[in-house]
Formats: C-alpha cells, structure tokens, sequence
DNA sequence: GGCTTGACGCTTA
DNA sequence: GTAAGCGCCAAGC
C-alpha cells in the first residue's frame, strides 16, 4: 500500500454484499485505533472509485454520517437496503449482526514508518 | 514546517 | 437516552 487511502480501500474492497464496518474497525486493522477520523476523509476522497463500496463503511453507531453532503446519505442508504441490509426506526443498522471482519486483518496492517509518499 | 479541517470515537454531564 | 467536549490521525494550504 504506497498510501493510506489505498490501505482503508483495500480493506473496503473485501467488505462482502450486504455486510457492513466501522470508520474505527477499519482503523484499527490498519494498525491506527485512533484514526477513525483519518478512514472518513478517505472515504470521501473515494468518491472517484467506483471499485470502492464505501457505502458499506459507517460510524461506530451504526449510523451513516457523511454531514458534508445532502444527497450522499441518501445514496448510501438507498444501496445499503439494496443490498438487504435492514435500517430501523432510527435510521440505524444492527451492527452485531451486519458488522463484517476480514479473515486475515494482519494483511491490512498499515505501519506509520512504511508510509510512503504518492 | 505549522495551522486548519474533517464520512469519527470515547468520556463525561 | 441525548448533547457537548476533547483527542485522535492524515491531507491540504
């Protein structure tokens, strides 16, 4: 992975149809448990990738965030549903059944010094 | 190199 | 149960 957006979408790649992960999961497969924040800017850095589901990432609350734009929340709910996942009243999905985890997450692994400019 | 911003998350009230 | 505050990491100026 030359770069941090290559390594969050890598892992999102592998995120099956119909299951979703967290901005934190993500990061902490990456090695960064704190970098939740960095994984979203990925995400919307992503926009271009069509190869890239980032529908399926949401936050630790099982909610879709994407506060900057109007019509994306929509989108992502829209292609969640599509997919079978099921949103309550709250507009929330049920993490402990959907959230997804990828069988060799050391793969993914992410160190800070291999990090290597674009 | 330093400051600001942002699809987040945890702790506290 | 919700709301506000602080910390986190990477990118763009």
């Amino acid at each position: 992975m030359p770069n941090f957006y290559e390594a969050v979408y890598a892992v999102v790649r592998e995120i099956p149809r119909g299951r979703v992960m967290t901005y934190g999961q993500i990061a902490t497969i990456l090695g960064a448990p704190r970098a939740a924040r960095a994984v979203g800017y990925a995400m919307r850095a992503s926009g271009r990738k069509d190869d890239v589901p980032w529908q399926r990432v949401i936050n630790g609350k099982g909610r879709i965030s994407a506060r900057t734009e109007v019509e994306r929340p929509m989108l992502q709910k829209m292609l969640l549903e599509a997919e079978g996942v099921v949103f309550d009243a709250a507009e929330t999905v049920d993490l402990a059944v959907l959230r997804w985890e990828p069988e060799h997450p050391e793969r993914f692994y992410f160190a800070p010094s291999e990090r290597v400019p674009l």
